[in-house]
DNA sequence: TGCCGTCCCATGCTATCCCAAGAATGCCCA
DNA sequence: TGGGCATTCTTGGGATAGCATGGGACGGCA
């Protein structure tokens, strides 16, 4: 599965036709589907979220699970699969961004590719800052520090591992 | 078997003809019996379901199960089996939505096809707007997003897989 | 014989492919 | 260490093919 970091603002043209990150665009290559890409509206922001097609059989796959109750799947079918669009990029690696996709994020001139390790995310840049001038805001009010998640993450770890011997 | 993906509205003409969407037909063409859809009543909403052969097929197998009671394959085998309608396309890849299913949803000058994987559905564009809506309205409110759902669904997968060692 | 459903043909629009060039980056050599 | 060269990436525009949509004609059933 492609991994996604850093971030990338590019053109948009009249077309619609953006590049994707060449960053990017290596990860993809040792995807199943190196060409193909998956675009669909955030369900918490406004903004695009995507992925390769390996992430997306897992999702496909956690869906049959018996643990989700109905809604949640309904809701998962509803906006995530049936918003989704495959996007395939040409020879220069550049998508189409589907207008009603475009519009949603409300992006026109540029987009801002920022990546999520499996997934990415497509914001209208200005969106981008304030959202980010937002979080930081949260990082500083409840006092966050990586080392501080870091070091609660692999207690918790150590715990699980615990009670499974 | 097909896969469905994306949400695209079409024009019914005044014969009741509409394009099932391109993607969709690709997907179709996969299949044991690519000019044929089936579709019926939706058993929760004022909207149209779509299938191919081949889903129905597993459904049909699914029915033998000695694990279903009488009451669930009762109502499958009355609501959907005995709703169901084939349906074929032309050479341009339209159908003609039957009189009755389409009254049954409400649908007359434009058809909203929403792919849900496996099978599709077909709205009229308002009421599945308005649908949309209410969904939305729950994953605001009970603080729905898509990674907490993927991590859910894989803890349980990984407990399954846990028990059956 | 009239009506309805199916088939065939025509057309405007949209998306996809192909070709091309400027800009930025990194590398190599002096 | 600095400048020049080559490669890659991003961006732009035109041509082509596919798709959605509409109307007419033929054949079957009532």
């Amino acid at each position: 599965m492609a991994v996604f970091l850093s971030t990338y603002v590019n053109k948009v043209d009249r077309k619609g036709r953006v590049s994707i990150p060449a960053q990017f665009r290596q990860s993809l290559a040792k995807t199943s589907a190196p060409s193909t890409v998956y675009l669909w509206p955030s369900l918490n922001h406004q903004a695009l979220e995507g992925a390769d097609q390996d992430y997306l059989d897992v999702l496909s796959e956690s869906l049959e699970s018996p643990d989700l109750d109905a809604d949640e799947r309904d809701m998962i079918e509803t906006f995530i699969f049936g918003k989704l669009i495959p996007v395939s990029s040409d020879a220069e690696g550049r998508i189409v961004l589907p207008k009603e996709l475009a519009e949603f994020a409300g992006i026109s001139e540029e987009a801002a590719f920022i990546g999520r390790r499996k997934t990415f995310q497509i914001w209208e840049p200005d969106a981008l800052k304030a959202h980010e001038a937002a979080l930081r805001e949260q990082v500083v009010r409840k006092d966050i520090s990586l080392s501080q998640i870091v070091a609660k993450a692999s207690r918790a770890a150590a715990g699980r591992s615990g009670e499974g011997a």
